[in-house]
DNA sequence: CTTTGCTGTTTATGCCGTACACGTAGTAAT
DNA sequence: ATTACTACGTGTACGGCATAAACAGCAAAG
């Protein structure tokens, strides 16, 4: 029932009254200024006047009309495939562009749980981050397992930023101040010996930025991976995969046998 | 007064009724069992057979329940510093202990907020991290910012992992079962060329091991920090940072100019 | 004119955390 | 022995949450 509403069409909002459109557009609001946890469906009826229940007309539920949202959102498309600037350049970009969406819905990253059936907009992106990686030398499951650790390394560094924010909007006191006025940790910080050797060279005074720091690392531990198998792209058999001794002299050897030759022949001949 | 229940020893339990030490046992294990969101002031109580309001003789609220909690689970220390293996091996083994520990028990992952005050063992645990990386030619910020990326990517693969099994649990359906049931998105799946290209030649059927995945990729990013900033360590002035034009033969210098020699001489002895 | 379907409302159920007032027992001071 | 004080457990109550079920108004269709 979901899937109708995610996947159909915009064009139909009447004049006045409710409509899935209104209620995801107010529901996004009031989770964009209060998060995810502050976001009720009293809430959201409220603030379009009407009923708690009269939005159960038109959304099946809580759960869904966050799957809503979050399509809803997603419809800000990535920058369109920045030429063909290297695979590194391209997933950069799309970290970029998740995190700049994350900053404006921070909510976003608060989502939980694993079989939410994501919209168009979402496989869109998803689709997207992937495709940033084709041409590279990693294996298809290697490509999904990079995009789906970047895709939690943004989340995870949204999830941080909101909860410090929130947490600083909430008592008004900055995140400094607060961990400044916990004594107790620092009287007892002699029996931790690193921590106040790093405190004492000011490890504190001047923190990295944690996105573009992790960010930077990530892409340098995967651009380690692909370069091994950029190293190894030539030594492996085509067809079976296996080590491949490469030919002294003249063109390089694609098959490791005769065998795997013909096999991939025979493939090439069916595929047709 | 959470802070006193935090750092207090553990000595003084009463023969019979409540105390601080039953209710956080009796709540760790409801929450392995129901995760973070199933845990209940009332459902704990129940499990002790007192009332609900009972609980809150002993400890302050729920929040800080699950500060105690968390300390109380970090219990277990991570193998005593397995010797000088390079600060590789030390990362990587804190990073499988913090693991282990999360798939013991999976709501550590899912507790929320910057501001919870840690415990003894949480903090221990916090600086033996650091400790892995000290000897290496990381500044003391780059430090931290290492370790609190490895710590948020292992809470972001234990929520993950959580959400995948909890979901299995209660549906009694797996992950694949229910994606493959999802129909209404394969049929639309010619609309994402690389998603569809992946899925065809079998991206999906041999998932990489997220955690060990991550893990790799991670350590290799933070190696080529760590080598950049080992080739570049002595070219830095040990006073002012700046880079430093190596002595052209005989012992290599340190200082980038007198001024800079002579301030370090006068900190030095300051110190002492 | 009645039936049907769409929309919004009302009421009620069962969770949750926790504030507050109360009892009851043990202990120390008068 | 009486008093006062403290620690501990209980019962009731409030406001918040999602949502099930019955109901009311209105339009188009039969």
């Amino acid at each position: 029932m979901t899937e109708e509403l995610l996947w159909r069409r915009r064009e139909d909002e009447p004049r006045q009254g409710l409509s899935p459109g209104r209620i995801v557009s107010a529901a996004i609001e009031l989770a964009d200024a209060e998060g995810l946890e502050g976001l009720s469906m009293r809430k959201v009826a409220d603030r379009l006047g009407f009923t708690t229940m009269s939005l159960y007309r038109h959304v099946p539920g809580r759960d869904q009309l966050v799957d809503l949202m979050r399509d809803e959102v997603m419809t800000e498309h990535p920058a369109d495939h920045d030429g063909e600037r290297g695979w590194r350049a391209r997933l950069e970009s799309v970290a970029r562009h998740a995190w700049r969406i994350r900053r404006r819905h921070p909510w976003l990253a608060e989502i939980r749980g694993t079989r939410r059936l994501p919209g168009p907009n979402a496989v869109a992106h998803y689709d997207y981050m992937l495709s940033t990686l084709t041409g590279t030398a990693l294996t298809p499951s290697e490509v999904i397992a990079v995009v789906g650790l970047v895709g939690r390394f943004v989340d995870a560094e949204a999830l941080l930023l909101v909860e410090t924010q929130r947490e600083e909007r909430r008592s008004g006191v900055s995140e400094e101040e607060w961990w400044g006025a916990r004594d107790s940790l620092y009287e007892r910080l002699d029996r931790y010996p690193t921590i106040s050797h790093l405190w004492t060279s000011g490890g504190w005074n001047h923190p990295e930025d944690s996105f573009e720091f992790g960010l930077a690392r990530l892409l340098d531990g995967i651009e380690a991976l692909i370069n091994k198998r950029d190293e190894s792209r030539d030594e492996m058999c085509e067809e079976c995969g296996t080590p491949l001794k490469p030919a002294t002299s003249g063109r390089p050897r694609v098959y490791c046998s005769r065998a795997c030759q013909q096999r991939a022949y025979r493939k090439r001949n069916k595929a047709t």
